[in-house]
DNA sequence: TTTT
DNA sequence: TTTT
């Protein structure tokens, strides 16, 4: 009935940016985010946390985010069962961002720039027949969003 | 650096409570949430959340909810990769709740009661050697928070 | 840049709708939160906070919400100075809600009904010259929000 | 029930930090929060919100933020009426947070100072008899959250 | 598999 | 009264 995430981190790396065979672009990224207190070891550990978002949001964060960027993260918790290729039953789960905002500037030298040079158009990502992006969670039209 | 989750929604079933081989409670529960729009078939689904609550507050939630109620749960979000007993690595997912509020009241006739019944005492859990706890994530002392 | 509040409580009184000249509903009520702990006379206290809706959830809100209903909200604070009658500089405080999930079932015997009766046109509105709706704060186009 | 603000902004101004009779340490600063939005002028406006820290916080908030830095807040909504120095009733609004967290560095040359030069000693409050510290708002034992 |  |  509600279901709200709100995070703070770094991306581990740049973001991806594909679009599904009718054109919708999506773009995920991992954010590090750091507990805030640390382990009987005394390390500082880390969630790791899959982040997703469509349609303009999508471009906007491969566009202008790279790895170590970071950023605040609005969002909900989605949480999917699946088959994997061996068939085994999974639990996929991420995050669907409905909002980013970018915390600190770029790098200079390190312009915006990578991300979306990974850009695929529609058709290219029809044409691949790409099934699984997102680490084994097909997606269909009901995955889409808002 | 900031993981706050915020949930509404109902338990699928009564908390199980259990205590570590130190004697710290711990109660775990799924979350029934309903999203907020129809999927191309017309139908609401539900993500399906795991909470976890330590300490007091388990034995509360233990103590007074049950499969059905409505709660209010925030905390954050806990991702940890294991391996399951075929040696296949897998994330586990789960909210650590700090807090808990109680949206509805009790059914009549259907007395609170239920789930402190699976109370164990440390000592027993420990006798059980029961090692996989929250679906075959093993807790240590690391895992215990605040 | 970022700016979030969420609450639960219950409506003081039933929602008044109402419409900006130009036919933009907006509705109004006040969420009496109960602080989670007491005072030092053992009261518990309660904070009561303003809430707005526009459009489409205002007539929501006005039609199925009444005194005493459980509702959660979520919205961002708004801060404006003002004078008042008296040309004494006062700060207008309130939280504009994009949304509102009803948490009860409303009462028997006393249907949703009530706020929307409260309904006027824009028309009538403009007519009244109603121009300090919302405790003194005055509405222009700016403060539709979205 | 629930009464939860998150907000990411810019402090107007260095901390103020003061101590009550009882020597418990309450630091407070504004925070300017831009509206993600422009108005019909086409001007981001931003709202200025008062913020409250409490006991070890207020000391660190003191001792480490300064005018212009970027911090994400988390508390609850206060809102208290009073009578103000003509004794005219006015509503008090503050955000009372348990959680800020430093989201950009201290700029060269402009050391984290400043702020906790302010500092005065409980007994040194106590003998001035300060009972508007907080715009107005007296504060008595009530008042000292947690 | 991971970020500063 | 306001921050970048």
């Amino acid at each position: 009935m509600v279901n709200k995430v709100i995070l703070i981190g770094r991306l581990t790396q740049d973001p991806e940016l594909r679009y599904t065979p009718n054109g919708v672009a999506v773009a995920r990224f991992t954010l590090a985010v750091d507990r805030p207190f640390a382990n009987q070891q005394g390390e500082r550990e880390a969630d790791f946390i899959d982040i997703e978002v469509w349609r303009k949001l999508a471009e906007t964060c491969a566009h202008y985010l790279g790895k170590g960027r970071l950023v605040f993260v609005e969002g909900y918790l989605q949480i999917r069962s699946y088959d994997d290729k061996q068939g085994i039953r999974r639990k996929g789960v991420r995050v669907v961002a409905d909002t980013v905002r970018f915390l600190d500037r770029a790098k200079e030298g390190q312009p915006a720039a990578g991300a979306q040079t990974a850009g695929q158009t529609a058709a290219q990502t029809a044409a691949t027949g790409e099934d699984n992006f997102a680490h084994e969670i097909n997606y269909n039209e009901d995955d889409i969003p808002f």
